[in-house]
DNA sequence: AATGAATGAGCGTTCATTCAT
DNA sequence: GATGAATGAACGCTCATTCAT
């Protein structure tokens, strides 16, 4: 298994690096060997070839990113409290780590379709977490039942896909983990008075 | 000025055609200006290099889109039938012409940061009529005082541009004014009953 | 017409040069550009790609060397005389474009499978050619009737082509165009005395 | 002396059949290996690089090539006997191993002009066959004396090797050792009707 | 002797941009 | 203004060979 030899993360690691330093169209395959410290050609004894490395680091950041927020989703009781927990650790995480948060908001969308299409396989778990809570918070008679799944699925994403790009393209100059509040709350209740 | 010369239009709408057939990165300057009838060097009288076209059309084609927009937000009446109008206005404009609904969703986001951000620039007046429906809503006793403006419009617009997104990527197959309702009411409400 | 422009001649004349100095592994596309005077993408704008120069280099320059014989064939009365010219004038014709003789003897022969089929096919004209002399030969009465006219090219092709091979391979140095009345009496007489 | 152990003949063999099998462009060293059942690196054990391979492939089955037609040929009395003896085994020979007739004929001709001269160094055995064959059928009277024998090898072995390639490239559809009697007839005779 | 992971030099092709006409 | 032939920089990938184990 490739995946477990130290070359392989150490590689994925490098790109991360590479591409949030240079921009997604200057991370040459000669660039990330280098910052990982291997030749250009034991790229591809782990990889298929440049777009594979990008697939790869996306499944292997992603799935542990998912992964966490499942885990601390779980830990908690009611719908609303799992939602919320699911938007700060969201924000945690990318706040943990400014190279992958540039990677994954602004450099890996330059990609091409077929890419991107990989990538949203990967974000399908992502999606199955919020459906989840959703169907628990209309359980629980907290959430509307006529709420259309997938709608609610895409404000959801939206709305924190694009905080947190706005903030990554402000150079991460403010705490995003400080609004997961609020965002929770424009999520739950929109824009409308309380009784609206 | 070369934007009222027939020519810089001719050139744009091939751009728009050219990059909805074939994707952005097959799009070659060549192959817009054979779409165009025109020589290639042509191009170069009306727009400094092929970034240029990009932003231009951007430009020409959203601000006729928020335009449109601004328009039908002022013959209403209400914060709400404002923001009603707003995202069925959104979806409308889209469905209207699906060649430029897939440059603006998928292929123009392959660009790189640059030209991201001169589009982001473009779109600040698209933020600024959500500004004025928030405020306008917070003066009607209709939304919530506290509500964090620039939060307020990263959820607007992150939740109209996935769902438009996900249209798209589904090939547009089924019809995306018909949400403008229920995406609405998540604004507006969020995913809690109604007096929670 | 492309094959009418002169860069297009430029780029083939450079090929031979390149590649009988280089050998054909060492004739990278930007030397032949270089060497014609032109920069690396001017080259494609004449050839498909690198295969092609080839391929056009060689119908180009045998289609002049078959036209050659085929000319001084037919200037002659008898099979025999023929036969002699066809010999005499595809000695001459490599003996004048030392070049030429090294290209199509020794480097060509390295290229792939596909190529050499194409190449075979700039031949078959050739072998027509051949095919003519034998079949007047046998009407005039000169030749047996009952030649296998395959084996014949074979055999008449195959000795030219090894008799021109082997003088390349000893750098030229010695005239081969001497040696026509020799090749042609082995080809028409064999190995036998007169009379056997 | 490496060429007494097992694996050196598992090598060769392994490479007759993989460039047989995939074409001399397609046959890596690690190919080679695999299917040789070894390790790429105990190839260089055996040989000194891929090249080597190749010329002792070749030595090693032009030799047996070569000692069979020596002993077919030493069995027959005549010169004229012996010649045909001589068309007859090479193409007896081809015809049993297609393996190697396609890596003779067709493959390794795409090597480069020095592994060539390699090549035609152990040819010069074969060489000196023909030369003792073409001095006896002059001692007989059969053969005339004048012969240049630099020629008459050319010929002989230029007839045989275009018959042979031709045969090869026509996917080895026909019989070849049916046609070493007019092969032969041809190399005697040549075109002339008997008497002129 | 045998292994196989690691190396790194080498090259055909594309395409945005220029500029002489 | 309009043309389009010419330019040339830039890069992913392969594979023969090595060498620590």
């Amino acid at each position: 298994m490739k995946k477990n030899k130290p070359k392989y993360k150490q590689i994925i690691d490098a790109a991360v690096e590479v591409i949030a330093e240079n921009g997604y169209h200057s991370s040459q395959v000669s660039k990330i060997a280098k910052k990982a410290g291997v030749a250009d050609g034991t790229i591809y004894l782990y990889f298929k070839n440049k777009e594979d490395i990008l697939v790869s680091l996306f499944q292997e950041k992603m799935g542990q990113f998912i992964e966490k927020i499942e885990h601390e989703t779980n830990s908690r009781q009611t719908a609303e409290e799992k939602l919320f927990k699911l938007v700060e650790t969201h924000f945690e995480q990318l706040s943990a780590d400014h190279h992958l948060a540039i990677v994954t908001q602004l450099e890996l969308r330059q990609s091409n379709k077929d890419l991107r299409q990989k990538i949203n396989h990967v974000l399908k778990r992502y999606l199955n977490v919020m459906d989840m809570i959703i169907d628990e918070g209309v359980e629980e008679g907290l959430f509307r039942e006529s709420l259309d799944r997938r709608l609610v699925r895409q404000m959801i994403f939206g709305t924190l896909d694009e905080t947190v790009t706005n903030w990554v393209m402000k150079d991460q100059r403010y705490n995003i983990v400080d609004q997961a509040k609020e965002v929770h709350s424009l999520i739950v209740h929109g824009l409308a008075r309380s009784g609206q």
